[in-house]
RNA sequence: GGGCGGUUAGCUCAGCUGGUUAGAGCAUCUCGUUUACACCGAGAGGGUCCGCGGUUCGAAUCCGUGACCGCCCA
């Protein structure tokens, strides 16, 4: 018994229930054994994080694709977890010890730290998976994965280890983007340029060997920054090589001012004469661009700031060397002084002795910490890399011959272009959550990068007694007794960008670097459903790992779709306060309405704009489909045994099945090329406008009519057609559909392991070669359609069906349409005289007539060789249906009515002949588009001699 | 500055490799309780397909160009 009304509530609670006791997710289902893979691996969410609207697309439109595949009989794995999320991860904890006035990571020390952290995951963790569940999200969640668990930190270590070993990780000293509050590097991804207003100051260096005069030009040259704290770093100056102004210049020096060191002039293309002044003042150490120029002329590299921002200048031996005496007073006063206390400070200082030319405010992009969203400082240090330019070109190599492709395709171009200038990964951060990178040093700092720690101190005691730094006799010892060696290596600090494990994904989660025989199956994946802001972060790195370790691509397609934002265009954020939460979505109008209003607006090209009105439409569409299975019980409809809809006889069975397998077809091609908005919009057309508004419309009177084979060939077939909807729109509205599904007929089983209605058409030759390969015993009873060439195209195409059908529809409609026009109360049952019909309608007319009096409303139905006088006449395809109505029907209103007709006729004749007057398009235009011009023309004349007909017997009226 | 996407009904959007009478939902208006469903049904109105030029027998669709909006990268 289907319930009265539809509470998606009830149902969501249980059927998630009923799917995870029957294991239906379970990939690797005996029952598949044969059937060709389909894996998806999902984007890990944060594990503390929780469900956002962006989840909530990202994963309906993975569960379609599998719900949809595993119907189709393959073997699907969708492979969940969570990410461990480093910085963002570590800050909510250490934000939770600060609210809770606890003692922060660095008193509690990192291990302690670390136990909270575990904790918190713990506590936290299983949030989002089971908001995940509450979506309907088919995952097998007997693997669910974390990337910070046993396996996969063994594959981060593995990768680690080899990538070291082939030189593609190294260490190296360089600027990196440095985040002062959080005190860690930041990859280039992880820094957002945002636009802020400062100021451009021009400043005065003096020229060496003339005495600084600010009223004479020649005594000094002006630069012009954006940064003038950085100016204590400065090491050289700047101008063009073809700049005329400052030829005599170049290779001059100027002495810095307040800080007295001297500096040289150079000349680097680096520097813009259209810019500020034309000079340019060189800070190596806290600039990218005068990293550069600094290399390129071999200017030192003094670093003025702390971790911290703040100036680093007392006992900073590199800023200290070579200055004049009295520098070390300047150096007391501003030291620790934080930057941009500094800048203010240093500007009023320049200002007081006229090294100050002018001030302009100047608008630029500043780098912020995406996390923190403080200033990010370019800082030298020492990190570890990965040597990103050689992992891409694979990895282009890889989309450029079609290995994998992106849908959208335009996103491949957007792929390239990052890709071909890819700049080394900054991996290390100096964070405790996360992968400790497996390298330690000796006592002289050198590293030794090894899986275990044991690996390392045999390799580093192996290399000191090489070197003799310790004795052989020493070494042994050390080897053997644990105590002897301690403190004698140490390991890095630091951990890995979380990037970098979920970098491995695709592969770490199937048990790579075991040898496990889901790597083997599963790798590489299908599709990979994402959003386009993590290509880089994500899509791009797992190519590179993917071909890297397992030497094939880590998925064939990525699907990249947009972004959810408010019912505005506004993108969702806390701080806007616009956040729409899925979860109350879900619980005011279920998951099934929430997915179908997300499916059907993924379009490519568009974000999303949610608003709960579109989930409540959505939701309406899920009662709709419930009301007509309750339609379909309250008439004992069932699908008999061995119904074939194929063999139905009435017109109107022959057409629902045609229509049913159009719509099945529309669904399915949809659905492979990922347009999963047409697929839906299919699903709700068919359902609203075929099944509902007319199928089970003209099914009632024989539904409610006499026992026989009419009724009972109706009554299969609604419930036929039913199923086939169930089916297809069990990918996008599991719930609703697999209650149904059990609630309106003994089942063999789940519907979500039902065969889709069409079946794939078969597999390719190479498939079968590959499952042949596969070898291992195959049962064939037990042997999916997968398997089995298969080619299921039956559509039940019945044009005469399709004619009869159509012409109930249509006269109908018109009948309807003229009465509303008229202003006939619904009350008013009208006659139909249906004017010198055709044989055809003679003979189809009479299996209609309760219908078409029923929607019509109508007294009663005859035929005659001709209108009476005074009736609305409609032209029902080309033949007259009269609606005689006496004293009702307005003689002046219907002769308007008829004239705009005849109007529409006149245009579409004149448009078809000339068309067919240029002799051009007959020559040119398609054969059957020029026989369809005829046919129109023809149509329309025809119509409008029937119409004027109409009108010649409304004149004899008045 | 480089690149990408968009501009179609009051609103949100479909419209694919040119040929449709340019569609849907919402909103608006009219009518309605007929054996599923008012979370419903029937009907209606509503369009310079951003502008300009071109290709073509034929352009919302292809090309060029301009305007405006949004995003990414410098």
């Amino acid at each position: 018994m289907i319930e009265k009304t539809y509470q998606p509530a009830d149902i969501e609670a249980r059927m998630s229930v009923v799917w995870e006791d029957s294991l239906a997710f379970k990939a690797g289902r005996p029952d598949r054994r044969d059937a060709a893979p389909f894996t998806i691996v999902i984007p890990p969410p944060n594990v503390t994080g929780s469900l956002h609207m962006g989840h909530a697309l990202n994963n309906t439109l993975q569960d379609i694709l599998c719900r949809f595949e595993r119907m189709r009989g393959r073997d699907v794995l969708w492979q969940p977890g969570t990410d461990h999320a480093g910085i963002a991860t570590q800050m909510v904890v250490e934000r939770q010890l600060m609210e809770r006035q606890q003692p922060g990571r660095r008193e509690m020390g990192r291990e302690k730290f670390l136990e909270r952290v575990w904790q918190w995951k713990s506590e936290s963790g299983d949030t989002i998976i089971n908001q995940l569940k509450r979506l309907g999200a088919s995952c097998d969640w007997s693997r669910e994965r974390f990337t910070m668990d046993e396996g996969l930190s063994k594959a981060v270590v593995k990768v680690f280890v080899e990538l070291h070993r082939d030189g593609l990780i190294y260490k190296d000293k360089r600027l990196v983007n440095w985040d002062t509050k959080l005190l860690t590097a930041i990859s280039d991804l992880e820094v957002q340029q945002t636009e802020v207003k400062g100021n451009l100051w021009y400043l005065r260096y003096p020229i060496e060997g003339k005495t600084f005069d600010p009223e004479d030009r020649s005594t000094f040259i002006v630069v012009a920054t954006t940064r003038p704290e950085t100016m204590l770093g400065d090491t050289g100056v700047a101008v063009h090589p073809g700049d005329e102004r400052y030829q005599k210049l170049i290779g001059k020096s100027v002495i810095l001012p307040l800080v007295g060191r001297k500096i040289k002039i150079v000349a680097d293309e680096y520097s813009d004469p259209e810019k500020g002044s034309g000079a340019v003042k060189v800070t190596p150490a806290h600039d990218f661009n005068d990293f550069e120029v600094g290399n390129r002329h071999g200017l030192r590299r003094i670093s003025v700031l702390d971790k911290e921002g703040c100036l680093d200048l007392v006992d900073n031996e590199d800023y200290l060397k070579g200055l004049p005496e009295g520098a070390s007073q300047f150096a007391e006063e501003f030291n620790k002084v934080d930057r941009f206390v500094a800048r203010k400070r240093i500007v009023e200082r320049l200002e007081s002795f006229g090294f100050v030319e002018r001030i302009e405010p100047h608008t630029h992009m500043v780098p912020h910490g995406d996390r923190s969203n403080s200033v990010i400082e370019p800082y030298l240090t020492d990190q570890w890399y990965v040597d990103a330019k050689t992992l891409a070109k694979p990895a282009i190599a890889a989309v450029r011959s079609g290995e994998t492709t992106f849908v959208p395709k335009n996103w491949e171009k957007t792929y390239f272009e990052w890709m071909e200038n890819i700049q080394p990964w900054c991996i290390s951060r100096q964070l405790w959550w996360g992968h400790q990178i497996p390298a330690w040093y000796g006592p002289d700092g050198k590293v030794f990068v090894a899986e275990t720690e044991e690996e390392a101190i045999s390799h580093a005691l192996g290399y000191y007694v090489e070197q003799e730094v310790i004795t052989a006799e020493q070494g042994r010892e050390m080897a053997l007794d644990r105590n002897k060696r301690d403190g004698f290596i140490t390991r890095d600090e630091d951990v890995l960008d979380t990037w970098f494990s979920s970098a491995l994904w695709p592969f770490s989660t199937l048990g790579w670097p075991e040898d496990a025989p889901e790597v083997k199956r599963y790798y590489p994946t299908n599709v990979l459903v994402t959003g386009w802001d993590i290509i880089f972060f994500w899509v791009a790195r797992m190519m590179m790992m993917g071909l890297h370790f397992m030497k094939e691509a880590p998925f064939s397609t990525v699907y990249i779709h947009r972004l959810v934002r408010d019912e505005k265009g506004a993108k969702m954020s806390k701080s806007r306060g616009n956040v729409i939460d899925p979860l109350n979505l879900i619980d005011e109008y279920g998951a099934d309405a929430l997915r179908f209003a997300l499916a059907r607006e993924a379009a490519h090209t568009h974000d999303i704009k949610l608003s709960s009105q579109l989930v409540e439409i959505n939701r309406n569409f899920a009662t709709k489909l419930w009301n007509s299975c309750r339609f379909a019980e309250m008439n004992e409809c069932a699908v008999p045994d061995g119904f074939e809809p194929a063999k139905a006889k009435e017109p109107l069975n022959r057409w629902i099945a045609h229509k049913a397998a159009e719509a099945a077809r529309e669904v399915t091609e949809a659905l492979e090329a990922h347009s999963f908005n047409e697929a839906a919009s299919a699903m709700y057309r068919f359902v609203l406008n075929i099944y509902c508004d007319w199928y089970v419309e003209l099914a009632k009177p024989a539904l409610l009519g006499a026992d026989g084979p009419l009724k009972g060939e109706t009554r299969a077939m609604v419930a036929w057609a039913r199923d086939e909807i169930l089916k297809l729109l069990h990918p996008f509205m599991p719930f609703i559909t697999e209650e149904l599904w059990e609630v309106t007929a003994k089942r063999d089983g789940l519907l979500a392991l039902a065969p889709w209605p069409l079946k794939p058409a078969g597999p390719t030759p190479e498939q079968l070669a590959m499952l042949a390969a596969a070898a291992g015993p195959t049962d064939p009873l037990i042997s999916p359609a997968f398997v089995m060439p298969f080619f299921d195209h039956a559509d039940f195409s019945d044009p005469e069906a399709e004619a009869e059908i159509g012409w109930v529809i249509d006269l109908v409609t018109q009948i309807r349409s003229v009465r509303a026009e008229m202003n006939i109360p619904p009350a008013t049952l009208t006659a139909l005289v249906l004017a010198g019909a055709s044989a055809e309608t003679r003979e189809r007319a009479p299996r209609w007539t309760d219908v078409i009096k029923r929607m019509a409303r109508l007294s009663d139905i005859s035929f005659a060789d001709r209108a009476p006088d005074g009736a609305v006449q409609l032209l029902v395809r080309g033949e007259v249906a009269a609606l005689p109505i006496k004293g009702v029907v307005d003689v002046a209103a219907e002769r308007t009515r008829l004239d705009k007709e005849i109007a529409k006729a006149d245009a579409d004749i004149k448009r078809a002949e000339s068309k067919l007057a240029n002799e051009k398009f007959v020559a040119n235009a398609a054969e059957e588009v020029v026989e369809e011009e005829r046919e129109k023309r023809e149509a329309a004349l025809a119509r409008k001699a029937k119409l004027l007909e109409a009108q010649e017997r409304l004149k004899q009226v008045s």
